[in-house]
DNA sequence: ATAAGTTTGTGCCCTTTGTTACTGTTGTTT
DNA sequence: AAACAACAGTAACAAAGGGCACAAACTTAT
């Protein structure tokens, strides 16, 4: 555990602060598709990441949902950072796209952090601005771009976070992440099918050149 | 100066903090309709607001605008300080929406000042939580709600922002900020009208109940 | 007062996206 | 093998929103 948390995160924490991590987190293996965090849900522990990729997405009161963006190797969940310290409910659903290894660390523990280590103040600044970064792109693209292109910007995304060109989703469940209808998607990919951009088969999509 | 900053700010910040702000801040009054900080522009001192309101928005390639929220007094931007802080251009355009008195701190400080006072990282903490619960606010309005809905927020929060419910706009500036064209909030200004929601006027809106 | 510019109202048509309904195909269960 | 469920393809239609054109009302400059 040590040489990876050591890998991911070493630029930023200094070694006392990589002994408490380990003293005081407990590192977890969660395989793919397990939702870690809910809308409501309280949060007591906020979760660093080692390897895998997690999707977090939001939803609205009739359950509409809608991909806001991945979390990877060394970044964290500022937005439920933000809740844990404003002791609030989660506003995001978090699932894990592909195996995820990652340290949960409890909240009173970052705030004494906060104060104690200045690689933890920045690692936590930094997050915070990747997210509010990753957040304004989000917008970009629902409010600037049609279909076509989020849905090309969506597998692509798909293809670099799960490192594979094969993408093993249904339309239905890709029409759920943007925020349409199944049938649109079938429309548009096989749209994309024609222009040579993927092959489409049952269960999988196989991406070519986007 | 001293009185405003303290009532405003007093529940952060500390009174050696308070000395520095008044030392290095820089008090200024901006008139309505100032761009005060644009895209693609460096940054080098971000803004605590005292008074007013100043609107933040985000621009696409093509120039297409987008309202993100407003900022009030007591708030400071946090996109900025992402911006101050990762030393990158500035992703958003503020502009005053109404006079607004604000205290410019120089970006040195601010960083400085992370280490140096608890109340002034509180505050900057306590920002970014905001701003990205805003944010995810914008997520929502844009991805869920329709035209017709999210005009009448529009309006609603420009009334309070304004504390003026005759909100003096023209369409066309409105659709700006909604990303939409004249004729299409025309059209809905004149159904809410019917709706008997508010009272039309050449070059201002007065609201009545929405 | 006239001319020019700005703002708003409205009709018509187009594009994008969403909905419904039905089909065929594949995989699973019994 | 028969029945069923999940997935994908497609046509037809509906709705939301955008674009164009033009008219009317109002404002400002000359």
């Amino acid at each position: 555990m040590e040489e990876e948390l050591l890998g991911t995160f070493s630029n930023y924490f200094e070694q006392p602060l990589i002994d408490e991590i380990l003293a005081e987190g407990k590192l977890m293996e969660v395989p793919a598709g397990e939702t870690i965090m809910d809308i409501g849900q309280y949060i007591r522990s906020i979760p660093l990441m080692l390897s895998g990729a997690i999707k977090v997405l939001r939803e609205d009161e009739e359950g509409d949902e809608l991909l806001l963006y991945y979390l990877e190797q060394g970044e964290t969940c500022s937005v439920t950072m933000a809740c844990c310290m404003g002791h609030t409910k989660s506003e995001i659903r978090a699932i894990t796209e592909t195996e995820t290894k990652l340290i949960m660390v409890p909240v009173q523990k970052m705030e004494e952090w906060m104060a104690k280590y200045k690689g933890w103040r920045n690692y936590v600044f930094d997050s915070y601005q990747n997210r509010l970064n990753e957040l304004l792109q989000t917008v970009d693209s629902i409010a600037f771009k049609n279909l076509d292109q989020r849905l090309m910007d969506y597998l692509k995304k798909k293809v670099e976070v799960t490192k594979d060109n094969r993408i093993k989703s249904t339309h239905q469940e890709i029409a759920y992440d943007l925020h349409t209808s199944r049938v649109v998607v079938s429309r548009l990919l096989k749209k994309l099918e024609k222009m040579k951009k993927l092959v489409l088969h049952r269960n999988y999509i196989h991406v070519v050149d986007l």
